[in-house]
DNA sequence: TCGATTTGACCCGC
DNA sequence: GCGGGTCAAATCGA
């Protein structure tokens, strides 16, 4: 049986029932750092929920539809110059675009070149002289633009004072599934400069951030002994093997969880918000079925190396990696990193 | 051979 | 008209 439109519908319901959740948890929210992200969330699973509608009415009607996906925001010429530019309806100025920018500084003894990966796959599409810049500037668009309709752009402009500074300008979010793609986009480097440092790129410990997630990796337990063992499996409703392996024992790694149910990846980031607490998720992919976010924060026993960790999604319908409010001892030493 | 990058040309907003 | 953003043919490289 074909997938295609059961398959979207499920995916839109998913999508919205991530939004409720995180509506629900930003109302909720007291730090300024969570209301942020819990809009993110929001707005995330709107686009998304959009990009699934557009591009299922698409498919029903064989009809291109004009309207680009919210967050693109991509104007639309109200005076095609032919039919048979089919999507190219679209100007090729995007105005009103939700940007932000972020910095990314790379530090000669990585030997990258160029800005390091951000998780997602990104396909350059020009380079320009940029005047009174000394740099040209590099634009890139989502790999999966065609096949997924993700309109995602981002613009990297080296800094003509600080050559080891990049400033990387977003525009719009990606609304792409990268799940199934994650290994692809994680292990495939595109360009020239990631295929000649492939192998640094693969290694944890190259960068300060990838050193982070190499140290929570490493060190993050679950204390889950003062879980009833019926609550425990009832609330972990891992892959088989995994919830064998909860089974059995009830201490384990968060690498063993990243290697049952995410083909071996490590957190893609960590974000430190508060010292109480902070997020992680899991890598190289949107926040969907597959990947969740964890909020990690100091357990509220005296232990000072204890910390909890809950999602802040609801339970995945399909892979179903759901943790009950439960502790995770750190490594003193890592403990600095949540302050 | 195929997918990604390069680069000159084109288009559009200001 | 200028500058920035995008396209698409040519080129590169695995």
């Amino acid at each position: 049986m074909d997938c295609g439109f059961n398959c979207e519908y499920n995916s839109l319901i998913n999508e919205l029932t991530q939004g409720l959740e995180h509506a629900k948890q930003l109302r909720a929210s007291k730090k300024i750092q969570e209301l942020d992200f819990h809009m993110q969330m929001i707005l995330s699973s709107f686009e998304k929920s959009l990009s699934i509608l557009n591009w299922t009415s698409a498919s029903v009607t064989q009809t291109p539809l004009l309207v680009a996906p919210l967050e693109s925001s991509i104007s639309v010429d109200e005076n095609p110059k032919s039919d048979d530019q089919d999507f190219r309806y679209v100007s090729k100025k995007r105005k009103q675009m939700p940007t932000w920018s972020e910095q990314v500084r790379v530090s000669a003894e990585n030997g990258y070149e160029g800005p390091t990966d951000d998780g997602y796959s990104w396909r350059k599409y020009g380079q320009k002289d940029i005047f009174g810049a000394k740099y040209p500037r590099s634009y890139y668009r989502c790999t999966y633009r065609l096949m997924q309709n993700c309109w995602a752009t981002k613009q990297v402009q080296r800094s003509d004072d600080d050559p080891a500074l990049f400033e990387i300008t977003y525009k719009g979010s990606h609304t792409c599934n990268q799940t199934h793609n994650c290994a692809a986009a994680a292990t495939q480097p595109k360009s020239p400069e990631k295929r000649k440092h492939k192998k640094q790129a693969n290694n944890p410990r190259t960068t300060p951030s990838n050193q982070m997630l190499a140290n929570l990796q490493a060190n993050l337990r679950v204390n889950t002994n003062d879980l009833d063992t019926k609550e425990a499996t009832r609330s972990f409703p891992f892959s088989p093997t995994f919830s064998g392996f909860v089974e059995e024992n009830l201490h384990f790694q968060m690498s063993q969880v990243d290697d049952n149910l995410v083909g071996g990846y490590s957190p893609s980031f960590v974000s430190p918000t508060t010292p109480e607490s902070s997020y992680f998720s899991l890598p190289n992919c949107q926040m969907n079925d597959s990947q969740r976010i964890y909020n990690v924060h100091h357990s509220e026993s005296d232990l000072p190396d204890l910390f909890s960790a809950n999602t802040s999604s609801t339970s995945s319908p399909i892979i179903g990696l759901e943790f009950p409010p439960e502790h995770v001892e750190l490594d003193p030493n890592f403990s600095d990193f949540f302050g």
